[in-house]
DNA sequence: CTTACCGCCTGTCGGC
DNA sequence: TGCCGACAGGCGGTAA
């Protein structure tokens, strides 16, 4: 499940591969991911043009070209995997970009949540127009974060994982962020004090950079270009730990479903 | 406008 | 041992 940490992760590793490298071939096992993949436009558009820059909108990539830019998203179980000339692709490969010899990438994506689109330059698309605010980026401050939550009702963790509002925050990161800040789950965004929201800022921002460093969390799905997994697992404190002690005060960690989602947190710390 | 819920999709896991 | 249902969840669509 890619979330900000692991599509961060995954544009780094990229970024040498690619930046500056030409897309010589491109096939397609698939007509379509979650959208249809616009095949021809791709082709059209790509080959034969080099990827200047990636960029990362929420839990999109952007690869740029000089006349737009191939948007990828990894769904819950996409990845990027890099191979050589003649190496078989595995199951689930639905496309793949070469851009030299020894840059193969296969886009692998089981559970076909994933999307590969194209956005021709100077012209958004509507999966990332309306995207929130990067938790990243230095516009964001508690002031922001409690503006934009003003009238809102909905529990701070359904809050937080609202691409609208903030972007690229999955179930992984907003249980980790709310048992750093501490704040129950089940509070209502709107009543979250400055105080809070700036606590719960800097607790959000550690938690992501921290799995940045460790290359992101690898639960299942996740590897990184190489095939390598991401460490931050080990770090997790209440994500999927229903049960297992609270690693402050050693309560067993509850799990309790919101809007359809597991929520994962110490009833003990969680109180605010 | 808001929030809640469904469905997409496959691999994995627990229960029988 | 194998089958079967539940579950995982990002996100667009739709209902309320």
């Amino acid at each position: 499940m890619p979330e900000l940490p692991e599509v961060e992760t995954l544009r780094r590793a990229l970024l040498p591969l690619v930046r500056g490298q030409v897309l010589q071939d491109l096939k397609f096992y698939r007509d379509d991911l979650r959208f249809p993949i616009p095949q021809e436009t791709i082709r059209r558009e790509c080959l034969g043009r080099p990827v200047r820059e990636i960029s990362r909108r929420g839990k999109y990539l952007l690869l740029h070209t000089p006349n737009g830019a191939l948007l990828w998203h990894l769904g819950m179980s996409g990845r990027i995997v890099r191979h050589s000339s003649g190496t078989p692709r595995e199951k689930h490969t639905h496309a793949v970009f070469r851009f030299g010899p020894d840059t193969h990438l296969h886009f692998v994506d089981p559970r076909r949540f994933g999307a590969i689109l194209w956005i021709p330059r100077e012209e958004g698309h509507p999966l990332i127009d309306h995207l929130g605010l990067d938790p990243l980026s230095s516009d964001l401050n508690a002031k922001t974060l409690k503006v934009l939550a003003r009238k809102c009702k909905a529990p701070i963790k359904s809050f937080l994982m609202d691409a609208k509002r903030l972007a690229g925050i999955g179930n992984i990161y907003a249980c980790e962020a709310l048992f750093g800040t501490p704040l129950n789950p089940r509070r209502r965004a709107g009543r979250v004090t400055l105080a809070e929201w700036d606590r719960l800022l800097i607790a959000l921002r550690q938690t992501l950079l921290r799995s940045i460093e460790s290359g992101g969390t690898t639960l299942r799905d996740f590897f990184n270009t190489d095939g390598t997994p991401g460490y931050y697992a080990v770090s997790l404190s209440v994500y999927g730990k229903e049960n297992q002690p609270c690693p402050n005060c050693a309560t067993p960690i509850v799990r309790k479903v919101q809007s359809g989602r597991s929520t994962f947190y110490c009833r003990v710390c969680q109180r605010g």
